[in-house]
DNA sequence: TGTTAATATTCCTTGACGCGTATATACGCT
DNA sequence: AGCGTATATACGCGTCAAGGAATATTAACA
């Protein structure tokens, strides 16, 4: 398992740690909520402590995992760009729907082809 | 390919995402700025698209790709629990790493058990 | 029309990962 | 000591996706 992103790709993985976000959890009580079979969650909360995602507590025979922050503020600094992008656009869109409204004449997604803005600054563009 | 996490939990796909994040960018850029094989990045491609991360214009004999906020936009929303959790964990951190040069006799970390904080509510926790 | 450039698609192989089953380890309790 | 419970690990299997190479498609242009 080499990124954070391959971690959360797993959609077990995920709902486990959804569940952590409330509060630290036993492994039966993962396993009971998701209806999953011991040993995946246990491979599952492995995967998810080698990865910093989680990590646990002894209690008794139980081991009580928790919530760590860092891998997922990992991939909420990976978003940072993203973010900045699109509330970038929202204005363009709007601008964009309301030429729509007055063109709506045009099939455009029928034919999947030439779609206009932001391309007229472009060199070459034959034809 | 079933969902987003899955989508992004590829690198080169991410790396193409992040290209696009400055502007649209045809497959033949694309292919030069990371150094990778033409048919992988239009399988890629194919697949940001089917996703919906991406959207394709016909330039010629070229595509130009560019990025569509909504699958981002949805990752984001799965992050916002967590963000909600560790932004309230900030402080009891600052607690907590008070408490701990206060104490740094103990050697906890090495030997990976027993560590503190919010524990002590529980009910046998024998020995 | 033939050629070249840009892009997409297909086929094949390989490796990784998740799952299920079985087993191991550790702890508490009687 | 023996048993039950909680958790972890090992093993074999099936699947699926990424990579590479070859080929198909489409458009421009001479």
């Amino acid at each position: 398992m080499v990124s954070v992103f391959d971690v959360i790709a797993e959609p077990n993985r995920r709902a486990i740690l959804s569940l952590l976000v409330s509060s630290e959890q036993s492994v039966r009580q993962i396993e009971r909520q998701l209806r999953m079979p011991q040993p995946a969650v246990s491979k599952h909360l492995r995967v998810l402590r080698d990865a910093g995602f989680v990590e646990s507590t002894v209690d008794a025979q139980r081991r009580l995992y928790r919530l760590k922050p860092e891998p997922l503020q990992e991939i909420d600094a990976w978003l940072a760009p993203f973010r900045r992008f699109w509330s970038a656009h929202v204005d363009a869109l709007e601008r964009h729907l309301d030429r729509m409204e007055q063109s709506t004449a045009t099939k455009r997604k029928a034919t999947r082809k030439r779609r206009g803005p932001n391309r007229a600054r472009h060199k070459g563009e034959t034809k």
